[in-house]
DNA sequence: GAGTGCGGGAATACATTGTAGACTAGATGA
DNA sequence: TCATCTAGTCTACAATGTATTCCCGCACTC
């Protein structure tokens, strides 16, 4: 049983990460979450996180040689740890369930 | 604009007093979300989080005359108001956007 | 009718997450 | 070679999440 749950935000770039399957550089899973979300995601904010759930064992990354025509430092490619699925499922899970029946107090 | 999202926490308590409707004591909404989140929660954790949720006005609560044959204090009935509606509709949106097409590989 | 156990709740304190802002460094091109 | 663009890092602080401990009033019991 986990101690805890992911935070919300913790969530979103874990999403992210797997929605971009093997492209998941920083830049790039940052641009889905704000298309995703409606919202800015400040560098800071993304890669705190990131490297705070690489601490806990749910991503891993490796350096990438910069593709992109122009730019600077290596980039870093993401993925996902089966651990973080695993978070992932639980807290949908969780979440699901409790959103049962609620469609329509929801709209 | 929100600022920021609502938290996973404050997430399933206002889900939790959504499913309760009418009834949504606070005991009755945190045996809610034990039952469907498969986990404790402390009394502590809840109402700090019913607190600072009314701070924002995402919540709103009354005294009801304490309904049981045994005991106490007079019960905190909870209801959300339409801002944490809101707040919710725009946390699943978010959500559920970044789950498209993720549930084979979350299985 | 004082002592005690229990059901709710409040207060306090601390750990974990969320977020911004300024800063670094390689690549490009005028 | 210097301005500037991109991708990423560091630092500090605010907001959230959580456990622990305390309080209060009822009703039972003797």
């Amino acid at each position: 049983m986990p101690k805890s749950f992911l935070g919300e935000f913790e969530q979103m770039v874990l999403l992210g990460i797997l929605q971009r399957g093997d492209t998941a550089y920083g830049i790039d899973v940052r641009k889905e979450i704000e298309k995703s979300a409606g919202r800015e995601v400040s560098r800071g904010a993304f890669y705190t996180t990131l490297d705070r759930m690489e601490a806990k064992g749910y991503v891993k990354w490796k350096t990438a040689a910069p593709v992109t025509g122009r730019g600077g430092m290596p980039q870093r490619l993401f993925r996902v740890t089966p651990a973080g699925k695993r978070a992932l499922r639980a807290s949908r899970k969780a979440l699901l369930t409790l959103w049962r029946g609620l469609d329509e107090v929801l709209g």
